[in-house]
DNA sequence: TAGTGTTGATCACTATGACTTATCATTAGC
DNA sequence: GCTAATGATAAGTCATAGTGATCAACACTA
C-alpha cells in the first residue's frame, strides 16, 4: 500500500462516485467518460491496496467499503483544505485578508505605529496585523530575512544589500531636562549648547551599538564625551530618571513624551545628525499587496508628522 | 485563479523546494530532473495565479513569497492528512484499529453484547467500538444499509435480499410470573400450559410488529388471544410490572433477569417458536476485518451460551 | 424463462502533458 | 572579466489519462 501514486484526481473521483452512487453519474459530474472514472477508481484502489467501492453490478448503486468511507472522510477534508487555501490566497492577493507581521522598536511602537496601524486597518480591516518588537536593528533584520516578518521598521541610517529600504523621515535628537533643574534654566528660550554636555552625568542606553549609535558618534565628533549615571533600554525609564533629576538625556524626539510636566525638551545647538526612520523588506522579495499598502500608508502618515530626510 | 488544475505533484514540489531552498536540491529529493521541478512550480504558479517563490538568480537560495508561505502551510497539512489516512487504512486493513459500529436491541445489549464486546476488545484493543440501539429490526436495517452501522443484531426469523445474515442461536420465549402470585403456584415444578393464558391480562410490548411479532403469531396460532394490561418497550419495566402483580409476561429469555427473586421464569407448553438472534451485514458488501472478527467472536460466544437453531 | 435495459470493466487507440536532455540567461564570487 | 552555480526554456520522448466500442453481470419485466 503506497500513497506515492495518489493524486487529487483520485480523490475527486472518489468523492464524485460516493456522491452519485454510480460511476456514470460521477463521470457526468466530472465531465469525463465512464471508462475514465472506472480507471480512476481502479488506480486509486491499486495505489492504496484496498477496494473503496462495492459494485453490485446491474442497476444497483455502488456502495462504499469501510476503507472507502474512511478515505472519503479524509478526501473531503483535503478538498475543504484546498478550498480554504484558495480563499486565503485570494484574500492575500487582493490585500483584503491574510496576515501582516511588522517588526518595530520601542519609540516607533509607542508614538508612530499606533496611528499607522489604525489607518491601515481602516483600509484593510480583515488583515490580521502582528507586531514583533526588538531593540536592535540586527534582530529585526534577522527575523525579516528569516521570513518571520513581512516588513520592519529600522533606526537609520542603515545600509544593506539584503534589504529594500524606504526612508520615512527623520527623528531629531533632543535634550531632555528635569523641568525645575539647574540646566533647564541655563539658556531660557534658546537652544542648548551641545558642548556644555561634556562631562555631565547623563541618562542613556546601555549599549551605544544600539539605536543610539549615531548619537554617540555625533557627540564624539563634537568632542563631547558622554558619561552615564543611568542606563536603560526603556524610554519611559530614561524619561523617569530625567524627571527624578538623575541627569539629562539625549533621545530621539519620538521616544519622548513631551506632555510630561516634569521634563523640558530642548533643541541642541549644534544639532546632532538626526536618526532616520526606515522601513525594510527583503531585497527583491515579492511583497504581498497588504505589505505594499502598509508601506504607502506609513509614508503618508510620516510625511505629515516628520521632517523629511535631506537628500 | 483556479485550483482545478492543482495536483499533489505540485504540492510535493512546493514542499521540497521550500525545504531545500533550491530547485536542484528539490529535484534530487524528488528523484526527478531540475527541469521537471521548474515546470512543476511554474504549473503550480499558473494554476493559482501567483508566484510562490522568488528566484534571485545565481547561487542565491530561492525564497517563499507570502502567497507561497500561505500555500505551504496548507500543503503540509494536506500531506499530514494523507499520512494519517494511510495510517488509518492500514489499521483498518489489519483489523487492529479503526471504528466498528454495532447495531443492537435491548435484550442483546444487556445480556449478550457486553461479553462479546469485551472478548472482541481483548483481541483488538485499538478498535473504537460504537453501539446504536433500536427497538425495531427495520430501524437497525435502515441504518445498516445507510452505512451508519458496520454490523447489526436482529431479532429473527428475518429474511432480506439486502442482507448477509448469520444466525447466532435461539432465545426461547419464557413466561414471567409474579413469584408469589396465583399463577406461579398453579403448576408447580411443571411447564405452564400456554392455552391457559387465553384472556389473561398480560404485560407486553406496545406494538406487536416489533420484536414480539413471532410471539404474537405463535400465540394466535394456538388460539390464544393475548390481552394487555400494560405495555412497554423496556424489558426492565415489563419485568417490574410482573413483579408488581400487574400480570404475566412472555419474554425472550435473554430479555429477562432470572436472578430477580420477585419473579418466576416458566417454560411454556407447547413452546412458542423461539426468537432467533442474528447478525446482519449489507448483502455483498465488503466487510472490514474488524467486522469479520466481531462476527466470529459473537458466534463463538453464542455457541457456548445459546441453544443452536434447528436446521 | 427469455428478453431488455442499466451498470461497471476492459481493450485498443488517441492525445495530453509530464519528464528528460541539452542549452541558455542570470548572478555571486574570485 | 571569468568561473561556477542556479533556474528557465525548448524540443523530443514517453508515460498515461482519457475516449469509444464492446463485453459481462445483474435487476426487472413480460
Amino acid at each position: 500500500m503506497s500513497f506515492e501514486d495518489l493524486d487529487l484526481r483520485h480523490l475527486r473521483a472518489l468523492i464524485a462516485v460516493a456522491e452519485e452512487t454510480s460511476f456514470i453519474g460521477a463521470a457526468y459530474e466530472l465531465g469525463i467518460s465512464q471508462a475514465a472514472v472506472s480507471q480512476q477508481i481502479k488506480g486509486l484502489e491499486t495505489a492504496i491496496g484496498v477496494r473503496v467501492f462495492d459494485r453490485p453490478g446491474g442497476p444497483r448503486p455502488v456502495t462504499l467499503t469501510p476503507a472507502g468511507r474512511a478515505l472519503l472522510d479524509h478526501a473531503r477534508t483535503v478538498m475543504d483544505l484546498l478550498d480554504s487555501a484558495e480563499q486565503e490566497l485570494s484574500d492575500l492577493a487582493s490585500g483584503t485578508g491574510g496576515r501582516l507581521t511588522i517588526g518595530t522598536y520601542q519609540s516607533v511602537s509607542v508614538q508612530l505605529l499606533p496611528d499607522v496601524v489604525s489607518r491601515f486597518l481602516a483600509e484593510a480591516p480583515n488583515v490580521a496585523v502582528g507586531l514583533t518588537e526588538h531593540a536592535r536593528n540586527e534582530d529585526l533584520v534577522d527575523e525579516l530575512l528569516a521570513g518571520q516578518l513581512d516588513v520592519t521598521f529600522l533606526a537609520g541610517p542603515y545600509e544593506s544589500d539584503d534589504l529594500d529600504l524606504t526612508t520615512l523621515g527623520t527623528d531629531p535628537f533632543v535634550l531632555l531636562l528635569q523641568a525645575d533643574g539647574e540646566l533647564a534654566h541655563a539658556h531660557p528660550g534658546r537652544r542648548f549648547p551641545t558642548l556644555e554636555l561634556n562631562d555631565v552625568l547623563m541618562v542613556g542606553e546601555p549599549d551605544p551599538q544600539y539605536g543610539a549609535a549615531s548619537m554617540t558618534a555625533g557627540l564624539r565628533a563634537l568632542g563631547v564625551r558622554p558619561r552615564y549615571a543611568f542606563r536603560s533600554y526603556d524610554n519611559g525609564a530614561q524619561q523617569g530618571m530625567v524627571r527624578a533629576g538623575v541627569g539629562p538625556a539625549i533621545m530621539p524626539l519620538l521616544a519622548t513624551d513631551p506632555s510630561d510636566p516634569g521634563i523640558v525638551v530642548k533643541t541642541l545647538d549644534p544639532p546632532l545628525e538626526p536618526r532616520t526612520i526606515m522601513l525594510a523588506t527583503p531585497r527583491g522579495a515579492t511583497r504581498a499587496p497588504a505589505t505594499d499598502a502598509f508601506i504607502q500608508i506609513a509614508k503618508r502618515e510620516c510625511r505629515e508628522r516628520l521632517a523629511l530626510a535631506r537628500p
